[in-house]
DNA sequence: TCGGATTACGTGCACCGTAATGATC
DNA sequence: GATCATTACGGTGCACGTAATCCGA
């Protein structure tokens, strides 16, 4: 059994040419690595450096050893980072969200309901999101359209409808609606963290620019004070108490009326029964 | 950065079910166990174990810390293997054989050419030698046939005769010549390292009981007390000044009379060129 | 003369073992 | 009471750093 330490060692020596500057890497002095090395050659039995008196190179063995170390030592770090991961999967729960309304009373939800895990949410306009449910990146997704039940299990949370939302000065300001192929071609303020909406804006409206926020605070000061047009949906409005003079109106699209769905994988049902039992009372 | 006895110690406990009982396989002290493990977990940052007061046990992550501990074991002590075994067969020459007759000869000739190296020879019946030579097995090969040319670097090394070495009674004992089918059927004294000649017996004479003997003494005791037939060779008569009132009769059959080569792989000529000048000398 | 490796030497602390304590059966 | 784990405590060996030495460009 030879103790890793000196791998580690062996393999800055290589990296650095001399045991000085691999000292210095190492946080160690010379002489230190000087006898580390000696004790290396000692445990294997194996003679790893040609030594010049005052200049010290691997030989054969040596070269051969560091290819071996810088393995065994990858393999020791990766190693350790998955028995963190794996316990730390264990401590959290992942929600994946394809839209970014419910995520914070979700997390809230979750908290309440499962003391002690720490939640990570992330929203994202991933197709794939239900993958990467199955693959286990996350442990809950919210989706607008509801899973293979073969495979998952789910339920409505909530629904949500997309309005444009216009200064009063615009030109559509006083239809009852619009759909999102005759707003194509305008110039839009948006919100980067979005999930889907994002997608399905591209795909209706090729032609439409995007001024992407990344602040929500800087995107509620360009809306009121710029004539561009942006959107919103009755989530939005019921949530905030935020006023403003725009109007908004709403967005006729099928694609632009969805339900929400929480879902999980089928195996992991019992764990998060409290979770659907919660959305199926309201 | 983990040192590498802590997952040997922890092994340790998995396989022994308690801290006492693993800290007595370890030759260290319960306590001493016990700090180590708090240590590991330290260190992981990661809980590994169950603690009931007076049980310990792996949880979860123990069990897979356990998994991948194993492999990282195997792994450093499989590294520590080969690269000895890489030094070690730089510094060595390996001699496969297919007879005895000529070892003694070339390890010393051997010893005297390359000086410094550790000479180890082998006598082998293995039909397979050649291929051993080719995987490195062998850096040099004795045949009784000659290797081809694409591949090996050979020359003829000596040549030997087999006799069938007879007490003055037996019926045979004044012919000129025998063929191995005509001894078929009888009860030999045979040494045990013949290398090649021991499956040609065995195919000739299928018929026939072999009492193979391990020591060379043994066999000369018997040869001299016993009236069992035995097998000789020129080489052997030539070399020895082991005297006896037997009759060597010659083997007639063509595989009786073999021609050795010495052999070496195409790439390793060079380095074995002072041994086939030493040869083509003669 | 400087940079690099090794040797010499004194020291501190990390880890060990013994002993004591706590807990469970 | 026996077994097993943890905590307490005192001792020690080992690896470290500093300093000295040697060597070569």
């Amino acid at each position: 059994m030879i103790e890793i330490h000196l791998f580690e060692q062996l393999v800055a020596f290589a990296d650095h040419g001399t045991l000085s500057a691999a000292a210095e890497e190492l946080h160690i002095s010379q002489p230190a690595l000087s006898r580390s090395m000696q004790r290396l050659e000692d445990e294997l039995d194996v003679k790893l450096f040609d030594r010049q008196k005052s200049r010290l190179t691997l030989n054969e063995n040596g070269e051969l050893t560091v290819q071996y170390a810088r393995n065994l030592l990858l393999q020791e770090s990766s190693m350790i980072d998955q028995i963190r991961a794996f316990d730390r999967k264990k401590r959290t729960i992942s929600l994946g969200s394809c839209a970014p309304v419910l995520v914070p009373e979700i997390v809230s939800l979750l908290s309440q309901l499962y003391e002690g895990m720490t939640i990570s949410a992330e929203i994202t306009g991933d197709p794939n999101l239900l993958n990467q449910l199955q693959e286990g990146r996350y442990q809950l997704a919210i989706l607008h359209e509801k899973p293979d039940e073969e495979e998952f299990c789910s339920c409505p949370v909530a629904s949500e409808h997309l309005y444009v939302f216009l200064p009063p000065a615009h030109p559509l300001a006083d239809a009852d609606g619009v759909c999102l192929k005759d707003l194509d071609g305008q110039t839009f303020l948006l919100y980067s963290q979005i999930g889907f909406w994002d997608g399905l804006c591209r795909r209706k409206m090729p032609n439409a620019r995007f001024l992407m926020q990344q602040e929500i605070e800087v995107l509620g000061e360009l809306v009121a004070n710029s004539a561009l047009p942006a959107f919103t949906t009755d989530y939005v409005m019921r949530q905030s108490d935020y006023k403003s003079d725009r109007v908004a109106v709403p967005i006729l699209d099928e694609e632009a009326n969805v339900t929400y769905y929480c879902a999980c994988v089928k195996s992991e049902r019992a764990r998060f029964r409290p979770v659907f039992r919660h959305y199926r009372k309201d």
